[in-house]
DNA sequence: CACAGGATATACT
DNA sequence: GTATATCCTGTGA
């Protein structure tokens, strides 16, 4: 991995956040910039990992910048990157990506035309990118995947996380300032 | 073994 | 805005 990049994995996990904003992530060269994430911290109720390590989030508790896949709802897959510290459960919610590589491979995933909806939420990230539980535990520096940081810091915007019934009014949801490939606008934060 | 509940997406009103 | 699909995990009997 990029020696920026590590460095600011080892801060926290809303450091992690926002550094991974700006940053293009593939699978099998299909993705694109990362333009919103969420952070869940070590002792943080929404968090996988609160009630401690179980089979299911044992990624979260293993190395950073492993990628920990958990199903959602009985649908959907959601992605999350591990932070540091390493064995405390932090990790940060991949939630949208702009899609720059493969588009017409999403498309064909996710049946839908308008590229502003390929990868606006975690479901459908995963989607686009052909991400699901065969995916979890693997190193998002490595092969099929690949992360890097952007050329440039980019203008972050915060906001409240979405979705979750525990600590939702905690602003740890950060995003591509202006971006139209976001989830949803931000509120307050 | 049974069952509640969840970091959502989508279709429909 | 709200209904609801759908399934795996964790917990407790």
């Amino acid at each position: 991995m990029s020696p920026a990049l590590a460095a600011t994995l080892a801060r926290s996990v809303h450091q992690a956040a926002r550094a991974l904003v700006g940053c293009t992530l593939t699978l099998d060269g299909v993705g694109g910039i990362v333009v919103e994430t969420e952070a869940y911290a070590p002792d943080d109720p929404a968090s996988h990992s609160f009630p401690g390590r179980t089979n299911r989030n044992a990624t979260m508790f293993g190395p950073p910048g492993f990628l920990y896949v958990y199903r959602s709802y009985g649908l959907h897959w959601c992605a999350n990157v591990v932070c540091e510290p390493e064995g405390m459960g932090a990790a940060v919610l991949l939630r949208a990506l702009e899609p720059t590589q493969g588009v017409e491979e999403m498309r064909r995933r996710r049946r839908v035309e308008d590229v502003r909806l390929l990868c606006a939420g975690p479901g459908r990230l995963t989607q686009a990118l052909g991400i699901s539980l065969e995916h979890d535990g693997l190193d998002l520096f490595r092969t099929p995947f690949e992360l890097r940081p952007p050329d440039a810091a980019a203008e972050i915007a915060t906001g409240t996380r979405v979705g979750i019934t525990k600590a939702g009014e905690r602003p740890w949801r950060y995003a591509l300032r202006g971006s139209p490939y976001v989830s949803r606008p931000l509120r307050r934060g």
